[in-house]
DNA sequence: TTTAGAATGTGATTTACATCACGTAGCTAC
DNA sequence: GTAGCTACGTGATGTAAATCACATTCTAAA
Protein backbone atom coordinates (compact mmCIF):
# COMPACT_ATOMS: atom_id res chain seq x y z
CA UNK A 1 0.00 0.00 0.00
CA UNK A 2 1.37 3.43 -0.87
CA UNK A 3 1.93 6.31 1.52
CA UNK A 4 -1.10 8.25 0.33
CA UNK A 5 -3.43 5.34 0.91
CA UNK A 6 -2.03 4.54 4.36
CA UNK A 7 -2.57 8.10 5.58
CA UNK A 8 -5.97 8.28 3.93
CA UNK A 9 -7.26 5.16 5.64
CA UNK A 10 -5.77 6.29 8.94
CA UNK A 11 -7.64 9.58 8.81
CA UNK A 12 -10.85 7.98 7.53
CA UNK A 13 -11.15 6.04 10.80
CA UNK A 14 -12.16 9.22 12.62
CA UNK A 15 -12.84 11.91 10.03
CA UNK A 16 -14.67 12.15 6.69
CA UNK A 17 -12.79 14.07 4.03
CA UNK A 18 -13.67 14.57 0.37
CA UNK A 19 -11.09 13.46 -2.18
CA UNK A 20 -10.17 17.10 -2.82
CA UNK A 21 -9.83 17.88 0.86
CA UNK A 22 -7.57 14.90 1.39
CA UNK A 23 -5.47 15.80 -1.64
CA UNK A 24 -5.01 19.28 -0.28
CA UNK A 25 -4.01 17.95 3.15
CA UNK A 26 -1.71 15.34 1.63
CA UNK A 27 0.06 17.92 -0.52
CA UNK A 28 1.63 19.34 2.65
CA UNK A 29 3.31 16.07 3.61
CA UNK A 30 6.69 14.91 2.39
CA UNK A 31 8.04 11.38 2.25
CA UNK A 32 11.33 10.40 3.88
CA UNK A 33 13.11 7.08 4.19
CA UNK A 34 15.58 6.29 6.96
CA UNK A 35 18.12 3.57 7.55
CA UNK A 36 18.31 1.66 10.82
CA UNK A 37 20.05 3.81 13.40
CA UNK A 38 19.50 7.14 11.62
CA UNK A 39 18.60 10.10 13.80
CA UNK A 40 15.35 11.98 13.19
CA UNK A 41 15.52 14.51 16.03
CA UNK A 42 18.55 15.13 18.23
CA UNK A 43 18.44 16.79 21.64
CA UNK A 44 19.10 20.50 21.19
CA UNK A 45 17.78 20.60 17.59
CA UNK A 46 15.22 23.05 16.40
CA UNK A 47 11.99 21.05 15.95
CA UNK A 48 9.81 21.99 13.00
CA UNK A 49 8.06 18.79 11.96
CA UNK A 50 5.99 15.92 13.16
CA UNK A 51 6.25 12.43 11.69
CA UNK A 52 3.69 9.82 10.64
CA UNK A 53 5.22 6.34 10.50
CA UNK A 54 4.44 4.30 7.37
CA UNK A 55 6.77 1.36 8.01
CA UNK A 56 9.48 0.37 10.44
CA UNK A 57 9.89 1.36 14.08
CA UNK A 58 11.23 4.54 15.69
CA UNK A 59 11.94 5.31 19.30
CA UNK A 60 11.55 8.60 21.14
CA UNK A 61 13.91 8.66 24.11
CA UNK A 62 15.51 10.78 26.76
CA UNK A 63 19.08 10.49 28.01
CA UNK A 64 19.66 11.29 31.67
CA UNK A 65 23.11 12.29 32.92
CA UNK A 66 24.57 11.12 29.59
CA UNK A 67 24.03 7.59 30.87
CA UNK A 68 20.55 6.29 31.38
CA UNK A 69 18.08 6.06 28.51
CA UNK A 70 14.32 6.22 28.97
CA UNK A 71 12.06 5.40 26.06
CA UNK A 72 8.94 7.54 25.87
CA UNK A 73 7.41 5.90 22.85
CA UNK A 74 7.98 3.19 20.29
CA UNK A 75 6.52 4.65 17.09
CA UNK A 76 5.05 1.88 14.96
CA UNK A 77 3.24 2.20 11.61
CA UNK A 78 0.30 4.69 11.68
CA UNK A 79 1.65 6.28 14.88
CA UNK A 80 2.68 9.91 15.00
CA UNK A 81 5.82 11.11 16.71
CA UNK A 82 7.85 14.23 17.40
CA UNK A 83 9.10 16.21 20.35
CA UNK A 84 5.69 17.80 20.76
CA UNK A 85 6.70 19.96 23.72
CA UNK A 86 9.44 21.53 21.60
CA UNK A 87 7.23 21.65 18.51
CA UNK A 88 4.36 23.49 20.16
CA UNK A 89 6.37 25.69 22.48
CA UNK A 90 8.99 26.57 19.87
CA UNK A 91 11.82 25.43 22.10
CA UNK A 92 14.82 23.20 21.36
CA UNK A 93 14.39 19.42 21.47
CA UNK A 94 14.80 17.89 24.91
CA UNK A 95 14.46 14.35 23.59
CA UNK A 96 15.88 12.27 20.75
CA UNK A 97 14.15 10.27 18.05
CA UNK A 98 15.89 7.65 15.93
CA UNK A 99 15.17 4.54 13.90
CA UNK A 100 15.27 1.06 15.43
CA UNK A 101 14.75 -0.44 11.96
CA UNK A 102 14.76 0.93 8.40
CA UNK A 103 11.73 3.16 8.21
CA UNK A 104 9.51 5.26 5.97
CA UNK A 105 7.69 8.29 7.28
CA UNK A 106 5.53 11.16 6.10
CA UNK A 107 6.29 14.46 7.77
CA UNK A 108 4.55 17.82 7.97
CA UNK A 109 5.68 21.12 9.44
CA UNK A 110 4.07 22.58 12.52
CA UNK A 111 3.24 25.69 10.51
CA UNK A 112 1.50 23.73 7.76
CA UNK A 113 -0.49 21.67 10.25
CA UNK A 114 -1.74 24.82 11.94
CA UNK A 115 -2.50 26.42 8.58
CA UNK A 116 -4.53 23.43 7.40
CA UNK A 117 -6.36 23.17 10.73
CA UNK A 118 -7.30 26.79 10.32
CA UNK A 119 -8.44 26.41 6.71
CA UNK A 120 -10.22 23.10 7.06
CA UNK A 121 -12.52 22.38 9.97
CA UNK A 122 -12.33 18.64 9.32
CA UNK A 123 -8.55 18.71 9.60
CA UNK A 124 -8.84 20.39 12.98
CA UNK A 125 -11.27 17.65 13.94
CA UNK A 126 -8.86 14.94 12.91
CA UNK A 127 -5.94 16.44 14.82
CA UNK A 128 -8.08 16.90 17.90
CA UNK A 129 -8.86 13.20 17.86
CA UNK A 130 -5.27 12.27 17.13
CA UNK A 131 -4.09 14.28 20.12
CA UNK A 132 -6.86 12.88 22.21
CA UNK A 133 -5.78 9.34 21.47
CA UNK A 134 -2.24 10.23 22.50
CA UNK A 135 -3.49 11.81 25.70
CA UNK A 136 -5.49 8.73 26.67
CA UNK A 137 -2.54 6.44 25.89
CA UNK A 138 -0.24 8.61 27.97
CA UNK A 139 -2.65 8.65 30.93
CA UNK A 140 -3.01 4.90 30.72
CA UNK A 141 0.73 4.42 30.76
CA UNK A 142 1.10 6.76 33.71
CA UNK A 143 -1.49 4.81 35.64
CA UNK A 144 0.25 1.57 34.74
CA UNK A 145 3.53 2.98 36.01
CA UNK A 146 2.08 3.83 39.37
CA UNK A 147 -0.18 0.83 39.74
CA UNK A 148 1.65 -2.17 38.30
CA UNK A 149 4.97 -3.79 39.10
CA UNK A 150 7.61 -4.32 36.44
CA UNK A 151 6.47 -7.83 35.53
CA UNK A 152 2.89 -6.76 34.97
CA UNK A 153 4.01 -3.83 32.82
CA UNK A 154 6.22 -6.11 30.78
CA UNK A 155 3.35 -8.47 30.09
CA UNK A 156 1.03 -5.58 29.31
CA UNK A 157 3.53 -4.20 26.79
CA UNK A 158 3.94 -7.52 24.99
CA UNK A 159 0.21 -8.02 24.90
CA UNK A 160 -0.23 -4.60 23.31
CA UNK A 161 2.66 -4.97 20.85
CA UNK A 162 3.54 -8.65 20.33
CA UNK A 163 5.76 -7.60 17.39
CA UNK A 164 8.13 -5.76 19.73
CA UNK A 165 9.44 -8.96 21.26
CA UNK A 166 11.26 -9.96 18.09
CA UNK A 167 11.69 -6.50 16.62
CA UNK A 168 13.63 -4.61 19.28
CA UNK A 169 16.53 -5.60 21.57
CA UNK A 170 15.60 -6.40 25.16
CA UNK A 171 17.56 -3.52 26.64
CA UNK A 172 15.28 -1.13 24.76
CA UNK A 173 12.24 -2.82 26.21
CA UNK A 174 13.85 -2.39 29.64
CA UNK A 175 14.37 1.31 28.87
CA UNK A 176 10.68 1.59 27.99
CA UNK A 177 9.62 -0.14 31.20
CA UNK A 178 11.99 2.00 33.24
CA UNK A 179 14.04 -0.86 34.72
CA UNK A 180 17.63 -2.01 34.22
CA UNK A 181 18.32 -4.57 31.49
CA UNK A 182 19.53 -6.99 34.19
CA UNK A 183 16.23 -6.83 36.06
CA UNK A 184 14.26 -7.43 32.88
CA UNK A 185 16.48 -10.37 31.98
CA UNK A 186 15.98 -12.01 35.36
CA UNK A 187 12.26 -11.37 35.31
CA UNK A 188 11.97 -12.77 31.87
CA UNK A 189 13.95 -15.94 32.61
CA UNK A 190 12.44 -16.66 36.00
CA UNK A 191 9.06 -16.26 34.34
CA UNK A 192 9.34 -19.70 32.75
CA UNK B 1 -15.28 36.94 39.05
CA UNK B 2 -18.31 35.06 37.81
CA UNK B 3 -18.30 31.67 36.10
CA UNK B 4 -18.97 33.10 32.67
CA UNK B 5 -16.03 35.47 32.86
CA UNK B 6 -13.62 32.82 34.15
CA UNK B 7 -14.40 30.46 31.28
CA UNK B 8 -14.34 33.29 28.78
CA UNK B 9 -10.88 34.44 29.79
CA UNK B 10 -9.65 30.87 29.87
CA UNK B 11 -10.74 30.25 26.29
CA UNK B 12 -9.53 33.65 25.09
CA UNK B 13 -5.95 32.63 25.91
CA UNK B 14 -5.88 30.32 22.90
CA UNK B 15 -8.97 31.04 20.80
CA UNK B 16 -10.82 34.13 19.56
CA UNK B 17 -14.59 33.90 19.85
CA UNK B 18 -17.18 36.58 19.15
CA UNK B 19 -19.54 37.48 22.00
CA UNK B 20 -22.33 35.55 20.28
CA UNK B 21 -20.16 32.49 19.73
CA UNK B 22 -19.10 32.45 23.36
CA UNK B 23 -22.69 32.90 24.53
CA UNK B 24 -23.73 29.93 22.45
CA UNK B 25 -20.90 27.81 23.80
CA UNK B 26 -21.56 28.92 27.37
CA UNK B 27 -25.26 28.09 27.12
CA UNK B 28 -24.32 24.38 27.07
CA UNK B 29 -22.54 24.53 30.43
CA UNK B 30 -24.21 24.12 33.79
CA UNK B 31 -22.97 25.29 37.17
CA UNK B 32 -22.57 22.95 40.11
CA UNK B 33 -21.29 23.49 43.64
CA UNK B 34 -19.84 20.72 45.78
CA UNK B 35 -18.96 20.36 49.44
CA UNK B 36 -15.60 19.05 50.59
CA UNK B 37 -15.57 15.26 50.23
CA UNK B 38 -18.43 15.05 47.74
CA UNK B 39 -18.05 12.55 44.93
CA UNK B 40 -18.19 13.76 41.32
CA UNK B 41 -17.51 10.47 39.54
CA UNK B 42 -17.46 7.04 41.18
CA UNK B 43 -15.78 3.97 39.73
CA UNK B 44 -18.36 1.99 37.76
CA UNK B 45 -20.53 5.05 37.00
CA UNK B 46 -21.69 5.98 33.55
CA UNK B 47 -19.63 9.04 32.56
CA UNK B 48 -21.43 11.71 30.54
CA UNK B 49 -19.76 14.98 31.47
CA UNK B 50 -16.50 16.77 31.78
CA UNK B 51 -15.82 19.42 34.40
CA UNK B 52 -14.15 22.83 34.36
CA UNK B 53 -13.01 23.89 37.83
CA UNK B 54 -13.90 27.45 38.86
CA UNK B 55 -12.82 27.28 42.51
CA UNK B 56 -11.59 24.69 44.98
CA UNK B 57 -9.61 21.54 44.33
CA UNK B 58 -10.66 18.13 43.07
CA UNK B 59 -8.70 14.92 42.80
CA UNK B 60 -8.94 12.21 40.16
CA UNK B 61 -7.73 8.91 41.61
CA UNK B 62 -7.56 5.20 41.18
CA UNK B 63 -7.95 2.59 43.91
CA UNK B 64 -5.91 -0.59 43.56
CA UNK B 65 -6.93 -3.79 45.36
CA UNK B 66 -9.34 -1.71 47.46
CA UNK B 67 -6.27 -0.49 49.32
CA UNK B 68 -3.78 1.72 47.54
CA UNK B 69 -4.78 5.06 46.08
CA UNK B 70 -3.00 6.71 43.18
CA UNK B 71 -3.80 10.28 42.28
CA UNK B 72 -3.81 10.98 38.57
CA UNK B 73 -4.55 14.67 38.79
CA UNK B 74 -5.21 17.48 41.21
CA UNK B 75 -7.76 19.64 39.41
CA UNK B 76 -7.26 23.28 40.34
CA UNK B 77 -9.17 26.33 39.05
CA UNK B 78 -9.24 26.57 35.22
CA UNK B 79 -8.28 22.90 34.87
CA UNK B 80 -10.56 20.39 33.20
CA UNK B 81 -11.22 16.96 34.59
CA UNK B 82 -13.21 13.81 33.95
CA UNK B 83 -12.60 10.13 33.30
CA UNK B 84 -11.77 10.87 29.69
CA UNK B 85 -11.14 7.24 28.77
CA UNK B 86 -14.66 6.39 29.91
CA UNK B 87 -16.12 9.57 28.43
CA UNK B 88 -14.71 9.07 24.94
CA UNK B 89 -14.98 5.29 24.78
CA UNK B 90 -18.45 5.19 26.33
CA UNK B 91 -17.36 2.76 29.02
CA UNK B 92 -17.92 2.80 32.79
CA UNK B 93 -15.65 4.91 34.97
CA UNK B 94 -12.46 3.16 36.05
CA UNK B 95 -11.39 6.05 38.27
CA UNK B 96 -12.96 8.26 40.94
CA UNK B 97 -13.17 12.03 41.19
CA UNK B 98 -14.05 13.85 44.40
CA UNK B 99 -13.58 17.19 46.12
CA UNK B 100 -10.64 17.91 48.40
CA UNK B 101 -12.19 21.28 49.28
CA UNK B 102 -15.55 22.95 48.65
CA UNK B 103 -15.65 23.55 44.93
CA UNK B 104 -17.52 25.17 42.07
CA UNK B 105 -17.44 23.71 38.58
CA UNK B 106 -18.97 24.19 35.17
CA UNK B 107 -19.82 20.97 33.39
CA UNK B 108 -20.76 20.02 29.84
CA UNK B 109 -21.91 16.74 28.35
CA UNK B 110 -19.75 14.79 25.93
CA UNK B 111 -22.57 15.00 23.40
CA UNK B 112 -22.84 18.78 23.65
CA UNK B 113 -19.09 19.24 23.35
CA UNK B 114 -19.02 17.16 20.19
CA UNK B 115 -22.04 19.01 18.84
CA UNK B 116 -20.47 22.41 19.41
CA UNK B 117 -17.12 21.29 17.99
CA UNK B 118 -19.00 20.21 14.89
CA UNK B 119 -20.97 23.43 14.59
CA UNK B 120 -18.25 25.86 15.47
CA UNK B 121 -14.76 25.52 14.03
CA UNK B 122 -13.31 27.79 16.71
CA UNK B 123 -14.68 25.53 19.43
CA UNK B 124 -12.97 22.55 17.84
CA UNK B 125 -9.80 24.62 17.80
CA UNK B 126 -10.10 25.40 21.49
CA UNK B 127 -10.68 21.80 22.49
CA UNK B 128 -7.75 20.65 20.36
CA UNK B 129 -5.49 23.01 22.27
CA UNK B 130 -7.01 22.06 25.58
CA UNK B 131 -6.35 18.37 24.90
CA UNK B 132 -2.92 19.19 23.61
CA UNK B 133 -2.02 20.92 26.83
CA UNK B 134 -3.18 17.89 28.78
CA UNK B 135 -1.14 15.59 26.55
CA UNK B 136 2.03 17.61 27.06
CA UNK B 137 1.49 17.73 30.83
CA UNK B 138 0.91 13.98 30.93
CA UNK B 139 4.07 13.28 28.89
CA UNK B 140 6.06 15.54 31.13
CA UNK B 141 4.84 13.76 34.23
CA UNK B 142 5.60 10.37 32.71
CA UNK B 143 9.14 11.48 31.95
CA UNK B 144 9.51 12.83 35.46
CA UNK B 145 8.36 9.48 36.85
CA UNK B 146 10.99 7.59 34.94
CA UNK B 147 13.77 10.11 35.26
CA UNK B 148 13.59 11.62 38.73
CA UNK B 149 13.69 10.16 42.18
CA UNK B 150 10.93 10.78 44.71
CA UNK B 151 12.59 13.79 46.29
CA UNK B 152 13.05 15.57 42.98
CA UNK B 153 9.44 14.86 42.00
CA UNK B 154 8.24 16.20 45.34
CA UNK B 155 10.16 19.43 44.87
CA UNK B 156 8.97 19.71 41.28
CA UNK B 157 5.36 19.34 42.40
CA UNK B 158 5.62 22.01 45.08
CA UNK B 159 7.35 24.36 42.69
CA UNK B 160 4.52 23.89 40.18
CA UNK B 161 1.72 24.14 42.75
CA UNK B 162 2.93 25.91 45.93
CA UNK B 163 -0.70 26.13 47.09
CA UNK B 164 -0.91 22.34 47.40
CA UNK B 165 1.40 22.23 50.39
CA UNK B 166 -1.15 23.90 52.65
CA UNK B 167 -4.25 22.86 50.77
CA UNK B 168 -4.08 19.07 50.73
CA UNK B 169 -3.04 16.47 53.33
CA UNK B 170 0.43 14.99 52.89
CA UNK B 171 -0.82 11.46 52.27
CA UNK B 172 -2.56 12.74 49.14
CA UNK B 173 0.65 14.29 47.92
CA UNK B 174 2.31 10.91 48.53
CA UNK B 175 -0.46 9.25 46.49
CA UNK B 176 0.24 11.68 43.66
CA UNK B 177 3.97 11.02 43.78
CA UNK B 178 3.38 7.28 43.91
CA UNK B 179 5.17 6.64 47.22
CA UNK B 180 3.99 5.62 50.67
CA UNK B 181 3.06 8.36 53.13
CA UNK B 182 5.86 7.15 55.43
CA UNK B 183 8.48 7.63 52.75
CA UNK B 184 7.23 11.11 51.96
CA UNK B 185 7.23 12.02 55.66
CA UNK B 186 10.83 10.89 56.12
CA UNK B 187 11.95 12.61 52.95
CA UNK B 188 10.26 15.77 53.96
CA UNK B 189 11.68 15.84 57.50
CA UNK B 190 15.22 14.79 56.59
CA UNK B 191 15.15 17.52 53.98
CA UNK B 192 15.61 20.17 56.65
C1' DT C 1 -15.56 18.62 77.33
C1' DT C 2 -14.92 14.16 75.87
C1' DT C 3 -14.26 11.02 72.27
C1' DA C 4 -13.29 9.10 67.82
C1' DG C 5 -11.18 9.46 63.64
C1' DA C 6 -7.94 11.46 60.63
C1' DA C 7 -3.27 12.92 59.71
C1' DT C 8 1.41 12.59 60.74
C1' DG C 9 6.02 11.01 62.63
C1' DT C 10 9.36 7.34 63.43
C1' DG C 11 11.62 2.84 64.36
C1' DA C 12 12.47 -2.16 62.69
C1' DT C 13 12.29 -5.39 59.07
C1' DT C 14 11.79 -6.96 54.42
C1' DT C 15 12.01 -6.59 49.51
C1' DA C 16 12.55 -5.21 44.79
C1' DC C 17 15.64 -3.38 42.09
C1' DA C 18 20.08 -0.88 40.81
C1' DT C 19 24.65 -1.42 40.36
C1' DC C 20 28.99 -3.71 39.68
C1' DA C 21 31.40 -7.43 37.84
C1' DC C 22 32.26 -10.86 34.74
C1' DG C 23 31.09 -14.32 31.30
C1' DT C 24 29.34 -16.04 26.65
C1' DA C 25 27.19 -15.88 22.13
C1' DG C 26 26.41 -13.73 17.85
C1' DC C 27 26.97 -10.27 14.31
C1' DT C 28 29.84 -7.20 11.28
C1' DA C 29 33.93 -5.50 9.17
C1' DC C 30 38.29 -5.79 7.42
C1' DG D 1 39.66 -16.07 9.33
C1' DT D 2 39.93 -12.89 13.80
C1' DA D 3 39.11 -8.63 16.01
C1' DG D 4 35.79 -5.83 18.05
C1' DC D 5 31.23 -4.57 19.25
C1' DT D 6 26.60 -5.41 20.85
C1' DA D 7 23.28 -8.18 23.13
C1' DC D 8 22.29 -10.88 26.83
C1' DG D 9 22.73 -13.84 31.16
C1' DT D 10 23.85 -14.24 36.05
C1' DG D 11 26.11 -13.87 40.63
C1' DA D 12 27.25 -10.64 44.66
C1' DT D 13 26.31 -6.56 47.09
C1' DG D 14 24.16 -2.13 48.27
C1' DT D 15 20.18 0.83 48.77
C1' DA D 16 15.71 3.19 48.45
C1' DA D 17 11.43 2.44 49.60
C1' DA D 18 7.45 -0.73 51.05
C1' DT D 19 5.52 -2.64 54.89
C1' DC D 20 4.35 -3.32 59.70
C1' DA D 21 3.90 -1.44 64.15
C1' DC D 22 2.98 2.01 67.32
C1' DA D 23 3.00 6.79 69.17
C1' DT D 24 1.48 11.60 68.84
C1' DT D 25 -1.09 15.56 67.29
C1' DC D 26 -5.01 17.63 65.32
C1' DT D 27 -9.79 18.09 64.15
C1' DA D 28 -14.58 17.50 64.16
C1' DA D 29 -18.45 15.60 65.98
C1' DA D 30 -21.36 14.08 70.16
Amino acid sequence: MDARQILKEHIAKTTSLTEDQFDYLFSHFKLQTYKKGQVVIREGDKVDHEYFVLSGCLKAFFINDEIKMYILQFAMPTWWTSDYAALYNQTRASINIDCITDAEVLYISNQDREKICDELHQAEHFFRWRTNRGYLASQKRLLSFMNNDTKARYEELLKLYPQLYNLVPKHLIAAYLGVSRETLSRLYNAHK
